[in-house]
DNA sequence: ACGAGGATGCTCT
DNA sequence: GAGCATCCTCGTC
């Protein structure tokens, strides 16, 4: 089975399996010329209808479109006016459960990353940190991550252990234990 | 190390 | 017009 194949299969299944899974893997992306990649070490899970926290909780609007796509659609929003988060679609299309991805470690083009963060630390550890140092705005809205210029890669190394905590910074469903992060060995 | 507060603009009610 | 799936700075410990 190809890479593209495998990425593909995985984000076919239900959201709550994915997401665990996209820990370890690598997003890579081609913009402006620059390629920047980093591997996933903290990503949510948002599950539609069934989640008063997700932004389809009450169906379809103008700004979650991409989020009843095919899996593997890339769902990019503005947050709190000022940064861009993104999530990947899972499931079956028009079904719009989706992946928040919340923070990364650089693996390639992180002197890109640093210049466009304007720092050299926390430089992708949150999802406007995260978008912001892999180049992501509200362009890349509804591209596919299977082979768009945000592209979802196999990982490069044991991931690790993948432990689940309570969602950040929501209000609605704040119980959920649908947030994913990599805790590294000591 | 940690917490409070402000910036900022779009989305939906 | 309220409410954000956030980040940064500056204060305190």
């Amino acid at each position: 089975m190809s890479d593209t194949a495998g990425v593909q299969s995985l984000l076919a299944g239900h959201v709550l399996d994915v997401a665990p899974r996209l820990i370890g893997m690598r997003v890579r992306t081609e913009i402006d010329g620059l390629r920047t990649e980093v591997m996933l070490t903290e990503v949510e899970a948002y599950a539609g209808a069934q989640d008063p926290a997700s932004h389809a909780y009450r169906g379809r609007t103008a700004r979650n479109g991409a989020m009843f796509g095919p899996p593997g659609t890339l769902y990019v929003y503005r947050s709190y006016g000022i940064h861009w988060c993104m999530n990947i679609v899972t499931g079956e299309r028009g079904l719009p459960h989706a992946v928040l991805l919340r923070g990364g470690v650089p693996i390639t083009g992180e002197d890109t990353m640093v210049r466009r963060r304007g720092r050299r630390d926390h430089v992708a550890d949150g999802p406007g940190k995260l978008t912001q140092a892999l180049g992501v705005v509200g362009d890349h809205d509804g591209t596919s991550v299977l082979d768009g210029p945000v592209r979802l890669l196999p990982g490069v190394a044991p991931a690790g252990d993948v432990t689940a905590t309570t969602r950040v910074g929501i209000t609605k469903a704040a119980d959920r234990p649908w947030r994913f992060v990599l805790v590294v060995a000591e």
